[in-house]
Parts: C-alpha cells; sequence; structure tokens
DNA sequence: ACTATACTATACTAAACTACTATAGATTAA
DNA sequence: TTAATCTATAGTAGTTTAGTATAGTATAGT
C-alpha cells in the first residue's frame, strides 16, 4: 500500500517551492536538479497543482513557479489529494455504486476510518510545518 | 492509494470466519460463495494467515478452515500486515537504504507517521468489535 | 522582429504489478 | 479405495506506474 511516486515526487517539489517562497519564479529544471527527479515527469505533476490553485506559473525566459497562496495555508493531505489518483484505501468509499455490497459491508466502514485516520494527519503539515522539521534534522 | 484486493479479500474471509468461530472448520468453496470471491485467489490468502497464525485448517474431506485464536485476539491492522506486500506508504520507511536522501529527508517523516496513523486505527479493530458492528447497519 | 528560454499539451512505452486461472499433488474421513 | 478438501507452483491477461518523446505556446531581452 504505497504513495505513488506523483504524490512523493509532488510533495517534495512542493517542499522545495515553499524553500523558495516569495524569491521569484522557480523553474523546474532547478527543482528537478536539487531534488533528483526527472524533469518531464514533473511538469506533468504541476498540472494538477496548478489546477488545485497550489502552484501559479510565468512564462517565457526569467519564468518558471511559485507558491500560489503561503506556504502555512497548503498541507500535505491537500497536495496528495490533488496527485492520487484515488484517494481513499477502497474504490466503494467515493463510489459506493461499484460493489453491490457496500450497503451492508462490515469492512467499508473500516477502510472509510482508516483513510480518514490517515488524511487527518496528512492535513495537520501544513509547507511551513515542514520547513521548521528541517531544524530538527 | 488503494489497498490491494488481497487486504480486503482476507479481511472478509477473516470476517467469515469469525462469524463461523467454534462451529468446526469452514470449506473455502462456503467462504468464495458467501462472500463472491474466487476460491482459487482465496487459497492463496490463506497461505500468509497461516504462517501468521491467525488461520488453521484441517485437510481431507469435512475439512475447512477456522480462526487459530479466538476474535478478539486478531486485528484488522494484523491481517492487513499479513496479507500487504509493503505496508508502509513509502519504501524507505521500511528499507532506509533504498533512498540516499532518507538521513535528511523531510517527506519521510511525514509518510511514517500517516502509516502510523492509519495503522493505529486498523489495530484497534478487533474481528470482535467488527462482528459488533454488524448489528448497527 | 527575432531568438532563446521556459512553460504547456498530448502521445507513447517498457516494466512492474494485480488479480486472477490452471494444473498437479498431498491428506484423510468414510 | 475413493472422493473431498486442502496445498503448491506456475502461468497470464489486463492495468497501472513511472517515466520519455515530440510538438507546440508565451515572452523577456536584444
Amino acid at each position: 500500500m504505497r504513495l505513488s511516486t506523483r504524490s512523493r515526487y509532488g510533495t517534495r517539489m512542493m517542499q522545495d517551492l515553499a524553500q523558495h517562497y516569495d524569491k521569484g519564479p522557480v523553474r523546474i529544471g532547478e527543482i528537478a536538479k536539487r531534488q533528483d527527479m526527472p524533469v518531464k515527469y514533473l511538469e506533468q505533476l504541476i498540472i494538477p497543482l496548478k489546477q488545485g490553485n497550489f502552484i501559479k506559473s510565468v512564462r517565457g525566459p526569467k519564468g518558471g513557479h511559485m507558491l500560489a497562496r503561503p506556504p502555512e495555508e497548503i498541507t500535505v493531505g491537500q497536495i496528495v489529494k490533488a496527485l492520487e489518483s484515488g484517494i481513499e484505501l477502497a474504490g466503494c468509499i467515493e463510489n459506493p455504486g461499484e460493489c453491490e455490497r457496500s450497503g451492508s459491508c462490515l469492512t467499508r466502514g473500516i477502510w472509510e476510518d482508516a483513510s480518514k485516520a490517515m488524511y487527518d494527519k496528512l492535513n495537520s503539515i501544513t509547507l511551513s510545518k515542514m520547513l521548521e522539521m528541517e531544524k530538527s534534522i
């Protein structure tokens, strides 16, 4: 039960952008180099993050990307949610109709509760909180 | 970020066995029919559950499977752990050596905490607790 | 106006993984 | 001895993941 690299790379990209918040646009190439992640892959991950209003971009030379909101207003849970295709542990949570047993299934509520526990934790961590953790490493 | 069918089917199989606890061995065919899951697939899932000492089996005619321990001593977290290949949200939690950044990675601790939140929730639910939930549906 | 730089959009692909299915064999109650 | 049942191992079609490739669009600087 692994998070995809989409979420993991995307979170590290957002971390990098938070570390350069208010210092002008940051090129994908820089992030990719610093964090050792493929440029072309990051370019794809930026799309949903822009749609979720977490990133804004400047085109052309001297262009790049930056956080659309301050780091204390963005949580890791939001980032993961934007990048992960299905965010719940089972499809039947988001879409009860996909299983005819949903109505009486004893396990369904369990997967729902466990998903919630996980996202509550992820949503409690903002990008600024994450950067603070840096000092204690 | 979905749980595999291994975990989901396996948990439903264990639920079924809990519902027939102390009533003699239950054939896989019965479980498969009641829960609408493929026999041959369940046969595979039983192996790790036996290894984890959650199930014991009787071979030959009139044989079948049963819980190796009472339902109040088995948690959903234990079942998922036995069936899921990697239980953590990122490989680097179980195996820090797989990524050279592990030592200084800000995200690693986050995935670890989120995994823990999830498993704490799953481990708080025993099979007997699960059966009690049945009444409230 | 031109050019180089950077973002944007879409399509493709190899490898791994998932969710099974198939075949053959081992035990044992009756 | 037979039939029921579990056990072991191998195969496989479909999907997903983690990228790469190609072709474009926007714009700062000259």
